[in-house]
RNA sequence: GCGGCGCUAGCUCAACUGGCAGAGCAACGGACUCUUAAUCCGUAGGUUCGGGGUUCAAGUCCCUGGCGCCGCACCA
């Protein structure tokens, strides 16, 4: 870094500006390529003409100097494209530049496309730009094109701290991480234009809230000072959105973050994404319809095949997806049946999965932490699980024809649940008892802030909530999937990490 | 929270049973006007994650703290 303050002296001092204002960049790296190639459809290689003029701007990525005439390489969001730049040709700032230029630093290029001898598309720089100067070296890898075309790194930028402390040099170096978060950008706004489309309206509910609910997880806490009250950050959107219902907007949506505060690990961010959308006059049955067509939209952003690696496995996401009720999947890939299994059966079924704490968790707890280990791993393609136990359902309507089970299903897929959604439960009184059981069991557990039932989402529904299906869609877990990425963290730009006083 | 593994130059990694801390790339100086992992000659670069201990001698062994990764637990 000393060195590279000593450059952006030397650079002063001959009077060249090392962090101009501005550039008029015309063309995307890609597009200089296209541009050049469009000129020249139909000709041999050797009967191309030289042009068009094109101004690009990018990071230098290589450089191989010769003295008179050096080549390079830009980057920018789109990939990268040869600069030839020669004494004489270029202007004279320009060729003063050749012998300042850094790997990293901020250049911009004016002149024509061109074939060099060796086949490659490149621009010869009549004038050359310095826009930014690099004073700290990105940590490039070497990179060369094998034989069949193929990028190779050589040490690059890999280890995963690091990456993720600095994503903006993981960014900047490793154009597979840009291509995941670009694929995400591409899957969001698919999933509001479907949204859009079906005329769901997109809201913003509160973020902070007096009473955290909608799941059952540990908030962060935290306070506001002039209203002197406690506050949580929502672990939900649920319960605001049926709000919304209530007031008569028939289908709403919200793509936002929520927040829990429990453990991390390769799938699970403290903050993370959930699209939840609400349509009234919908049972759960219309829901499983619109998961399959909104999950369908994503994978075409992705993968036009349909088809994802993942962990070792393809998944398959062409419709209609394979439905299985909770309690056949559980029949079938845990040999246990609900249906005859008293207590002490599921305690023995849950200790055999691993849990050594399987006396003290209830009912409800057992039968998930089967399900979790026994079923969810089996289903690779999409899964759609139907008819929870109720008890698992606090917010969900009994299933007509049987009280003990409620209308709610999973989509799993990949071995994890993606979406979550269920006929909501509208009656008020029902609603108010199950709160009552759930303000029970929470009291149960020390570790979580008290909190009574929500009387106001009660109120609420005492006004009225339409018949209404609603879905749950952990945006994170669908990039993973998409992208086939283990880890959540390679799926979401800054993941949380603990503060490190050593990042220098 | 528990367990295992890891942390060495800007990056990627070496360093045997404790015995002079090294390489490639990057950087710096020089040569080279069609190269592409450019090449050639030369130079510099270190709190071996922090603190403590054992030892003639510690990157290496011990204790302690930090951070990360993996697994487990938590997350109905």
């Amino acid at each position: 870094m000393r060195d590279r303050f000593r450059t952006l002296q030397e650079i002063r001092e001959r009077g060249i500006e090392p962090y101009a204002y501005d550039f008029d960049r015309r063309h995307g790296l890609e597009e200089a390529r296209e541009r050049y190639l469009e000129k020249n459809r139909g000709r041999d290689e050797d009967e191309e003409e030289e042009g068009p003029e094109v101004s690009i701007a990018g990071r230098v990525r290589s450089i191989r100097n010769f003295g008179g005439s050096m080549f390079a390489h830009l980057a920018d969001r789109e990939g990268r494209l040869q600069i030839y730049v020669k004494q004489d040709v270029v202007d004279p700032e320009g060729e003063e530049l050749m012998e300042l230029l850094d790997l990293g630093d901020w250049v911009g290029v004016r002149g024509p496309v061109f074939r060099t001898n060796t086949g490659e598309v490149t621009v010869r720089a009549r004038e050359m730009r310095l826009l930014s100067k690099t004073l700290r070296p990105l940590p490039y890898g070497k990179e060369e094109v094998d034989d069949e075309g193929e990028r190779v790194v050589h040490s690059g930028f890999t280890d995963q701290e690091s990456r993720y402390r600095e994503r903006y040099a993981d960014l900047a170096v490793n154009p597979e991480v840009r291509e995941i978060f670009e694929a995400r950008t591409r899957v969001v706004s698919r999933l509001r234009r479907e949204l859009d489309r079906r005329r769901y309206l997109e809201v913003e509910t509160p973020i902070l809230q007096p009473q955290y609910g909608g799941a059952s997880a540990r908030p962060f806490v935290t306070e506001h000072h002039a209203l002197d009250s406690r506050l949580y950050l929502r672990i939900a959107d649920e319960l605001y959105l049926k709000r919304l219902v209530v007031g008569n907007l028939d289908r709403v949506y919200e793509i936002g973050k929520d927040f829990r505060n429990e453990g991390i690990d390769r799938t699970h961010n403290p903050e993370f994404t959930m699209l939840e959308l609400y349509r009234a006059f919908a049972d759960y049955g219309e829901m499983m319809d619109l998961a399959e067509e909104l999950v369908a939209a994503a994978v075409e952003e992705v993968h036009a095949d349909g088809e994802v690696e993942f962990e070792g496995e393809t998944v398959n996401f062409s419709r209609p997806w394979e439905r299985v009720s909770y309690l056949e999947a559980l029949r079938r890939w845990a040999g246990l049946d609900l249906r005859e299994a008293d207590d002490e059966d599921l305690v023995e079924a849950a200790r055999a999965v691993g849990r050594e704490d399987a006396d003290e968790l209830d009912r409800p707890r057992l039968i998930d932490a089967v399900f979790s280990a026994r079923v969810e791993p089996e289903l690779t393609d999409p899964t759609i699980v139907h008819d929870y136990p109720v008890e698992l359902s606090p917010l969900a309507k009994r299933k007509r024809g049987d009280d003990s089970l409620a209308e709610r299903f999973e989509v799993v897929a990949g071995g994890y649940e993606l979406v979550n959604a269920f006929s909501e439960l509208n009656d008020p009184l029902d609603q108010w008892e199950r709160f009552a059981e759930q303000a029970e069991a929470q009291r149960l557990r020390e570790d979580l802030p008290e909190e009574g039932p929500d009387e106001d989402y009660v109120r609420a529904l005492e006004y009225g909530l339409p018949p209404t299906g609603g879905l749950g869609l952990g945006v994170d877990r669908l990039m993973m999937l998409l992208t086939g990425q283990s880890s959540i963290r390679e799926v979401i730009l800054f993941p949380l990490l603990r503060p490190d006083e050593g990042t220098a």
